[in-house]
DNA sequence: TTATATGCAAATGATTTGCGTAGTC
DNA sequence: GACTACGCAAATCATTTGCATATAA
């Protein structure tokens, strides 16, 4: 938007980014908000929010749009797909889908030219798979 | 939820579902409540509202949830995947796509079984690749 | 008659934003 | 010192919900 803008280097967006980095769990924001409070106690849910946007903008991380009314967010900007536990919420990457290819390769109908998609698989976890058993 | 609960047949939810099923534009809960007042004058948001909710459930339409702030419905319940315009937001069926299967029979890992996706399309409709190139 | 639906308005919940101050460069 | 970022709180926006009344069956 701005493109003369610069960029500070500040306490919270390092920990923000630090946090969402080694975090495996796709946390929304206001769960990555609650880790990062362990660390900077006087941290505000709003630069959470400012930082994920700017930090989705520069492509250092991702933002996950996986339907829930939450979004999600990923430390790791290269696209892969995920998988939601209809249970218990969960999200897992699924890396290298043999189906990959061909959904890339779809540029659209006549009409439409596809520049990009977006593909959420839903399903069970396996710790939600045995609770379903046990019932 | 509540299985023993009879359905009405009310003027709105017939309206409303009538108005859905003849569009062609999938729209927001707020875009067919302005056509459906045109025929109801005094019916409310929140009518509308919860008889999408209400209909989806029966699977008499289903609710797509593209990615944007607002969730659109469609009259035709049938899965189908959909493309959606970046410049003007128009949403476009994509019936038959040769994909299909492969994204279909994808079951998931070992840890993951997979029970249903969500595909969604973007890119740019006939109408906004002609302005682009007229830049 | 009686339970389901409606209209209205207020509530909710995620996200964004305005403002004055603090901190980076 | 200039300008970006922060904390805080209020605003926004889609959607949901409580309540008193209306209406389908």
């Amino acid at each position: 938007m701005c493109p003369s803008k610069k960029i500070r280097n500040t306490a919270q967006r390092r920990v923000i980014l630090e946090e969402l980095q080694k975090s495996e769990s796709h946390p929304t924001a206001g769960e990555l908000y609650e880790i990062v409070r362990r660390r900077l106690v006087d941290i505000s849910l709003g630069t959470v929010y400012r930082n994920l946007v700017l930090l989705s903008d520069m492509g250092i991380i991702q933002k996950l749009d996986l339907g829930g009314s939450e979004a999600r967010f990923d430390g790791n900007p290269e696209q892969h797909y995920h998988v939601e536990c209809i249970e218990c919420g969960r999200v897992n990457n699924l890396p290298d889908l043999p189906i990959e290819q061909s959904v890339k390769n779809f540029k659209g109908t006549d009409d439409f030219k596809i520049t990009s998609h977006r593909l959420v698989f839903y399903g069970l976890c396996s710790q939600c798979q045995k609770k379903e058993m046990e019932k």
